[in-house]
Order: C-alpha cells, then sequence, then structure tokens
DNA sequence: TGGGTAGACGCCCTCTGCTGGATGTAG
DNA sequence: ACTACATCCAGCAGAGGGCGTCTACCCA
C-alpha cells in the first residue's frame, strides 16, 4: 500500500487487503493454549470474570452478551486480535506493539508505524518487520483520540465470515461474537504488558465490510466502546462522529436488530443499516464538477448542481415559485396556498404545516428554554433567538440605515427608523378615546394605559372634591378649573381662582395690615410689598433698575413707565408733549420724582408698588421685556379711579400665577 | 438502487410588544 | 429653575412564517 493510498485523517475505516486469514481449525488450537476457549462460547459471561480490568466495561459486557448469541458461519472464521502497548522509546519508525493473541503464530508479530501528523498510523501483519503491502493494516482512527502510541491497552476482534469477498451483510463483529472466539487473561502471553493502574479503558469495536467491488479488501471501521463515557456525550460532533460503528443487538430467535453505536437508530435490515452508516462518514464521492463541493448521493449532488443552473422543476401552479425538490414545493403550497396545517397544539388553537413549528410553538406553552447563553443567564427557545441574544453582548450591530447610516441590533428596529425618519406619509396612531395622534403603536398603547385606562385608586381634582378613575378624565376635568373664578368676595365684586388671593384681597376690607417694616414701621397687606419697600427705603446696597427711552434717552426708574412713555415719545416735539402733560408724567414719575415721601403725590404707594413688584416678578420668572404681563396689569388696573393696594397685589398674584 | 415523500433541523425573516432613556412641554 | 408627564426612540425579546438542506422511509 503506497502512501497515497492510505486513508487520510478523515477516513474511518481501515482496510485490510489480503488480510492472513486464519481458519477456523485454528481456533481449537487457539483454545489450547487458552487464548480462546470452548467455555467462552457456552458462558459468555465468563468473560467478564476473565477479562482483563479495564480491558471492557463490565456493564457493556453483560448487555453484549445477554442480546448476542455467537453464531459463526460454516467455513472459516478468522480472529485478529491485536493489543497495543506503550512504547518504550519514542524515536523509533517501526515498534514492535503488540501480537496475535488469538494465536500468535510463531514469530507473528504486529508492527505500528505512525505515517506522520495527520496520517494514520500503519499495522503490520506478519513475520518480524515485513512491510508488505499484502500484510498491512492501516489503522484509519483519528490520530487524537487513537494514536496507538497513546494508548495502554487496545484490543482489536476482528472476526471476518466467510471469505473476504462476501457479500450482502457486511461482517458486523459483536464483541459478544468476539468473547466467544477470543478470551484474554491477565497475564497471558509472557510478553503482555501488565496494564496500568488506574488506567482509562480503551476497547474498540472493529467492524469488517467488503471493500470495494472488484478489490479484494475489508474495510474496518473502528469505533470505541466506551458506552458509559458515550452516555455522558451529547450528540456526536465531529470528533466522535469519525468513529461510527455498530452493534447489532440480536435475541435469540428474533429478528436482528442492527443499532448505530453513534446515535440511536436501529434498522433491522443491514442495507438500511449500512446506508445510515454513512451519515456518520464524510465519504462523499460524488463531486459537484462546477464547485467541487462533495456529496454522498447521487440526489444531493443532481440537486446541488440544480442550485447552481438555476434549474428547478418543480414549479408551483398558483404562483411564480419554484423548488429544486417536490417535498419543497408541497410544502409551500402548504404555506401559501392550501393553508393545510396539520400539527395542530393540544393546547391552543394553534396549528402549523411544519412539526417543527409545533414543537417551537409548545416551548411557549412548557417555558422550555434550551439554548442557554453562555455569558449570562439568558436562555432561548430557538436557536436564533440565542444567536439574535448574542449581540447584545458583541455589540453587533449589522444593519445599517442607507440613509443616515445608523447602525441596528435588529432588522425591525432599523425597519422603524426608517419609516419614522426617512419616510413620507408616515402612518400615525389616532387614538379611540382622545384626540392624541402618536407616531407609535407601541406607544399608543402606552397612551391608552396610562391616561384611559382604569385606575382602582381614585385621583382627586386639585381644585375642587372631584375624583376619578381615569387619568384623561381628570386632566380634562381640571382644565375646566383653568380661568375660572371660583373665588368671589362678600364685600365686593372681586373674584379669583386662588384662595390665597382672595385672604389678601379681603384685608381691603377688614383693614389689616399684618406686614411691618422694622426700620420704619410702616405696614402693608402683602409681604412682597413691604419687601420692595425696604429694599427701596432702607437697603444701601440696592441699586435700583433704570431704563432708558429708546427714543430719548431719558431714564425711568421701571421698566412700566419707560414703556408708556416711549409709546407716545417723539424727541422732535418733547418738550411740548411734557408740558402737555405734566400732571400725567407728574404721577407717573411720582415716586421717582418724591423720592422718599408717601406715594399719595402721584399713584397711590400700592399701585406703584404694585406695578414694580410685579416687574421685578417677571424679570425674576426670566422675562426681559414683560410687556405682555404689563398690560395685563393695566387692564387689570383700568377704570379704577383709585387703585387698591390690595387689588392691585391680588392682580399681581392672578399674573405671577399665570 | 433511485425517486418520491415526510420529517427534522437550521437559518433568516417579519411582526409584535415591552422597556427605559431622551426629549419636549406644560404647570 | 424645577418637576411631572407625554411622546419619541432604540434596544430587545417573543412568536411565528417561509424556505434550504438533509435524512429516513417506502416503493417501484
Amino acid at each position: 500500500m503506497s502512501a497515497t493510498e492510505i486513508s487520510g485523517p478523515s477516513d474511518q475505516f481501515t482496510k485490510i487487503k489480503e488480510l492472513e486469514l486464519m481458519p477456523e481449525k485454528d481456533l481449537k488450537e487457539k483454545e489450547v493454549d487458552g487464548v480462546c476457549r470452548e467455555k467462552d462460547h457456552q458462558n459468555p459471561g465468563g468473560w467478564e470474570a476473565e477479562c482483563p480490568p479495564g480491558t471492557l466495561q463490565p456493564r457493556i459486557l453483560k448487555e453484549e452478551l445477554e442480546l448476542v448469541p455467537v453464531t459463526s458461519e460454516e467455513g472459516e472464521k478468522h480472529i485478529l486480535t491485536l493489543q497495543t502497548v506503550p512504547f518504550a522509546s519514542e524515536a523509533v519508525e517501526l515498534q514492535e506493539v503488540g501480537w496475535l493473541s488469538a494465536q500468535p503464530q510463531e514469530g507473528m508479530q504486529v508492527m505500528v508505524q505512525q505515517a506522520g501528523p495527520g496520517l494514520p498510523s500503519l499495522l503490520w501483519l506478519g513475520e518480524g518487520p515485513q512491510q508488505s503491502v499484502q500484510q498491512c493494516v492501516t489503522i484509519g482512527i483519528q490520530e487524537e483520540l487513537h494514536f496507538l502510541q497513546e494508548m495502554e491497552v487496545m484490543q482489536f476482534q476482528v472476526v471476518e465470515e466467510n471469505g473476504v469477498a462476501a457479500t450482502g451483510d457486511s461482517k458486523l463483529m459483536s464483541l459478544a461474537e468476539s468473547t466467544e472466539l477470543t478470551k484474554l487473561e491477565e497475564g497471558q502471553g509472557k510478553d503482555r504488558p501488565p496494564m496500568a493502574a488506574g488506567t482509562r479503558d480503551l476497547c474498540f469495536l472493529v467492524e469488517a465490510s467488503p471493500g470495494e467491488e472488484g478489490r479484494d479488501e475489508i474495510i474496518l471501521t473502528i469505533s470505541s466502546l466506551n458506552m458509559e463515557e458515550q452516555e455522558d456525550k451529547p450528540a456526536p460532533g465531529p470528533a466522535n462522529i469519525e468513529e461510527a460503528s455498530a452493534t447489532d443487538h440480536t435475541t435469540k430467535g428474533a429478528k436482528r436488530i442492527f443499532s448505530c453505536d453513534v446515535c440511536r437508530f436501529t434498522s433491522s435490515r443491514i442495507s438500511s443499516f449500512n446506508r445510515h452508516k454513512k451519515i456518520h462518514t464524510s465519504e462523499k464521492p460524488h463531486l459537484c464538477h462546477l464547485c467541487l463541493k462533495a456529496f454522498r448521493t447521487v440526489t444531493l449532488l443532481r440537486n446541488h448542481v440544480n442550485t447552481h443552473t438555476g434549474t428547478r422543476p418543480y414549479k408551483c401552479g398558483d404562483c411564480n415559485m419554484a423548488f429544486v425538490t417536490s417535498g419543497e414545493l408541497i410544502r409551500h403550497r402548504r404555506y401559501k396556498h392550501t393553508h393545510e396545517k396539520p400539527f395542530k397544539c393540544s393546547m391552543c388553537k394553534y396549528a402549523s404545516v411544519e412539526a417543527s413549528k409545533l414543537k417551537r410553538h409548545v416551548r411557549s406553552h412548557t417555558g422550555e428554554r434550551p439554548f442557554q447563553c453562555c455569558l449570562c443567564s439568558y436562555a432561548s427557545k430557538d436557536t436564533y433567538k440565542l444567536k439574535r441574544h448574542m449581540r447584545t453582548h458583541s455589540g453587533e450591530k449589522p444593519y445599517e440605515c442607507h440613509v443616515c447610516h445608523a447602525r441596528f441590533t435588529q432588522s425591525g428596529t432599523m425597519k422603524i427608523h426608517i419609516l419614522q425618519k426617512h419616510s413620507e406619509n408616515v402612518p400615525k396612531y389616532q387614538c379611540p378615546h382622545c384626540a392624541a395622534i402618536i407616531a407609535r403603536k407601541s406607544d399608543l398603547r402606552v397612551h391608552l394605559r396610562n391616561l384611559h385606562s382604569y385606575k382602582a385608586a381614585e385621583m382627586k381634582c386639585r381644585y375642587c372634591p372631584a375624583t376619578f378613575h381615569e387619568r384623561y378624565t381628570l386632566i380634562q376635568h381640571q382644565k375646566t378649573h383653568k380661568n375660572e373664578k371660583r373665588f368671589r368676595c362678600q364685600h365686593c365684586s372681586y373674584a379669583c381662582k386662588q384662595e390665597r388671593h382672595m385672604l389678601v384681597h379681603v384685608r381691603i376690607h377688614t383693614g389689616e395690615k399684618p406686614f411691618a417694616c422694622l426700620s420704619c414701621n410702616k405696614c402693608f397687606r402683602q409681604k412682597q410689598l413691604l419687601n420692595v419697600h425696604f429694599k427701596k427705603y432702607h437697603d444701601s446696597n440696592f441699586i435700583p433698575t433704570v431704563y432708558k427711552c429708546p427714543k430719548c434717552g431719558k431714564d425711568f426708574s421701571r421698566w412700566c413707565n419707560m414703556h408708556r412713555h416711549s409709546e407716545k415719545c417723539d424727541p422732535s416735539q418733547e418738550k411740548s408733549a411734557t408740558s402737555g402733560k405734566r400732571t400725567r408724567k407728574r404721577k407717573q414719575t411720582a415716586p421717582k420724582d418724591t423720592g422718599k415721601e408717601d406715594a399719595a403725590k402721584g399713584l397711590s404707594e400700592a399701585h406703584a408698588d404694585g406695578e414694580a413688584a410685579m416687574q421685578e416678578t417677571a424679570v425674576v420668572r426670566g422675562a426681559q421685556f414683560p410687556g405682555e404681563a404689563l398690560v395685563d396689569y393695566r387692564e387689570a388696573t383700568a377704570g379704577v379711579e383709585d387703585p387698591d393696594e390690595g387689588m392691585t397685589c391680588e392682580m399681581l398674584l392672578n399674573m405671577m400665577d399665570k
């Protein structure tokens, strides 16, 4: 066997070419030396007792032995039992590693040669270091698992039934079959090293099947029989897939059942089983001539080639869709046209076209979340959601707005963004209970929840004793109180919106002036008026604001006076105009002109200070030109012959309330 | 053995709805 | 200026539809 003929690392089988087969009569001889005894056949359980510790899993042995009678065909039956041992030297190309324990012919040895990294090792059968191709056994096992050099003990047991080139069923060998014929005892054979204590058990099952037609060869597939370990393993991954093999479980007098050691597949038909085995191999002999992709079957290759050529032979009669396979077409028609949904949920009305969809749906009932995030506690019900969730950890934003290049984690988010930001005729959502129009449906839902939902706790109107259970009606109700002067004076026609304003007003009638100046004992009905008074007459740090007329440059202490002046100011006629309105001007400027004298010389003190306070308040509120407030003030005082202090302040407070 | 069919699995998509921070506005 | 509140907006997850691909099984 040349190097190129050696199966590569991806190959799972071992080829034995022109293997020297041992005739069954040799088995008899084998019994003599105690390697294999008739007793073993009759009492397979004895294997368990006599098996070297650690060579095989006892539990498995029992199971196998119960299930599988050993039925050897007439004629030749050959056993090859190989064992490997740890090497003493690592730097040898050919090393003696084992022996034929079944019938160790004189001088017959098994040699192993590592063909190189990633390449299978070679087992040589023959006398001495013979390297004849005819005597070569290629162990094509994944190197990471089965480098012979790494094994303490490895046992290959091969039964060849009815010759190498037999057709029909493959030569599957059960462990039990081999136990009938082979018995290994601890310490058997003088060259056999004892097993190391605590050594991990490694036992491999070798299945034999005919090789390529017309070629005289057997294909051996070697797999691990460490069943306990397999049970703990998840579904076979790429590593252990390569170990695919089979065990046939045959009950006495019953049909033979072939079960896959890699998955749970079982079959009573060897042809089905053989077909199944291929799914655990990477053997793909059918190459696409266009892209060199390999496929297991001609049908798969044909379907693949159709994807290159665009050939979709199965066309839908109801739409323009076409598919590569008939199954796709049938499913498409169910989804789009017939709406046939054979899979119905027993817990709700959901039905689906595909069983997998129903299975996924049922998780919404059971709460099952099989797909766990490795970075947080999140677990999802399907793989896609987990994949989508992982973007929250990676920060990946695969979706980009083609207009503003903003990036998004989900396509739906980007779609909404484009719709709301870059589209015309954006749909709006009208609230069915009020005039609100909201851009997003979800926000309309929030709106409905906050404003139009029934609240168990009563909400009180801030202006009256009314109570409400819906926030929207409360707000609408409170608006009715706006501009409503609910507080009416018992002594005059005055009315106001706030009670505190009425309290101040009533002092006009009672004459009460509770705010006294500490410096001059002058009393005021309002604290704010006292403050203005104090600043003006008793605070040396107080710097009165000066307002200049933009037309004539004249200074005013109050903005309202300046404003009033400037409205009628004509610099060219300033002299006559001024003289013509002497009284008015004097009144306007009375506080300034009279200095600290009583306001009786001009506008009433209350009126003047009220206007000043209003101005001050307006400035505090950030209004540079409180003209609007002033207009309100004027309107409020219009027609008042002698503006009352209380009334002025009430108006002021009302305006402040605004 | 190949073709048809059904089922399984995976991937990607859309639609939907909730959430919380940002922002605008009224009081 | 501050607060409360409504709306805007992006992030994120739930649910389900549709299709590509592959395997198992049946049958001619």
